[in-house]
DNA sequence: CGGATCGTTGACAGGTATCAATGCTGGTGG
DNA sequence: CCACCAGCATTGATACCTGTCAACGATCCG
């Protein structure tokens, strides 16, 4: 997969540019010395994709690691019968393709719900600092412990009791820190493959969720009122 | 919790046992130079803990990391109407407390399913080991990234779908590798926990199987007829 | 021999999947 | 500009599955 279609105007201004960057402090690169950072040799671009891209598939050769800078992404594993389940989504701050160091091949499926933009980082730049540096452990060790823990929230509050519940957990997971503002609300099948039920379930939950009130749609954006929905949580 | 009751006559000795211990190549020391088994000044106990023993709590604070040397475990999170689920089994080779170098507390209640030998580490140890030499980096992240692949096996294999296929699936994981052996089966509440299902209804499919020759137990202990169990699989 | 705990089974209610039809919306091409 | 189409969302009817409540059996232990 070759990202020519990108914008893909990266150059060693852009890589300095990491040292400036507001993501850093976020980012994997947050514990970087100046000296760590003349062993980036490859240009890091900035990559922007638009919903229902592929970032990468499973076994794919692993090339770049990528850095969330907005937008939502999914990944996904397929099931025996060619539905699929959604295991994790990412958001800003969130890297892709972590598995870079340990393995040749990406572990899953990612592709883009609400059109991201992406640091994309060459995993030979990762090795080089990796061998040369320390920088990247304790980022990495913080972002392996996030996803350990977002697998239990996973497990523990979108894969069991009823569906409106699961419901209630996943629209308030989505609206993060800012539950009054509008976010994105991924499509049916989208909703159903993150709950393990049916589109036409989770078509009926939303749709009575909105009659109830507890929630407002606008296009693939949606608002929750918070009190109101305690009652299915 | 302190370990009093436990088979705790650990001294030096022990701690130079790891170099020749037969779990060492699966264990987190697996790459340790002679002298970095000088930093591990603390004794390293082997604990054996007798099924519903409590290993850790969540939020209690860290002093030990443990490798499972045999036995079975599982980690745990409470669910607001007071029942649980678990949300990961801990088996030979997998560290119980992983998150003991980000973190001052524990993440996840653990406790033993099955009879369990554990080397239980100082954190002490751990963190001079850290700080001293980079011999832990490679070790930590692949069980990180088996914590991942784990989560996301749970994610699509034990909470989508029926119950009777997830209860196939879990049947054949808990059989691992040796598929016609007897293994652990955990009693049917555990079951309920790990599926997401009532352990009425593992119960019942737990019968049916039995009933249709897929699954034989003795106490606690079953085989599997892996060609029948295919029909719901 | 109780008593406690766990496993099994039954009856029934409620929830979700399934199948099918219809509405809605955004994009395309005439 | 509008008609049409494709894809997604919604809704209904029904069957099936699982949860719930309850009773009973099995086993272990004091």
């Amino acid at each position: 997969m070759k990202p020519n279609k990108y914008n893909n105007q990266a150059n060693k201004e852009a890589v300095n540019h990491c040292q400036q960057c507001l993501m850093r402090p976020i980012s994997l690169f947050s514990d970087l010395q100046e000296s760590d950072f003349d062993l980036l040799r490859q240009p890091i671009n900035i990559i922007e994709l638009e919903a229902e891209e592929i970032l990468y598939k499973e076994k794919q050769v692993i090339r770049y690691l990528y850095t969330v800078r907005s937008g939502l992404l999914k990944q996904v594993r397929y099931l025996d019968d060619g539905s699929y389940r959604i295991v994790r989504l990412l958001r800003q701050g969130d890297i892709a393709g972590i598995e870079a160091l340990n393995n040749t091949f990406y572990k899953q499926h990612t592709l883009v719900l609400q059109k991201a933009s992406l640091c994309q980082i060459p995993i030979k730049n990762i090795k080089a600092l990796d061998q040369k540096s320390t920088c990247l452990y304790k980022p990495l060790m913080a972002r392996w412990q996030k996803i350990q823990q977002d697998a239990d929230l996973w497990i523990t509050e979108f894969s069991v009791g009823h569906s409106k519940k699961r419901m209630a957990n996943l629209l308030i997971y989505l609206a993060g820190e800012n539950d009054t503002d509008f976010f994105f609300l991924p499509s049916r099948e989208d909703i159903g493959a993150l709950l393990a039920i049916r589109t036409e379930t989770a078509s009926r939950i939303i749709a009575e969720f909105k009659r109830q009130g507890c929630l407002q749609t606008k296009g693939n954006y949606a608002k929750i009122n918070f009190s109101k929905l305690k009652q299915f949580y």
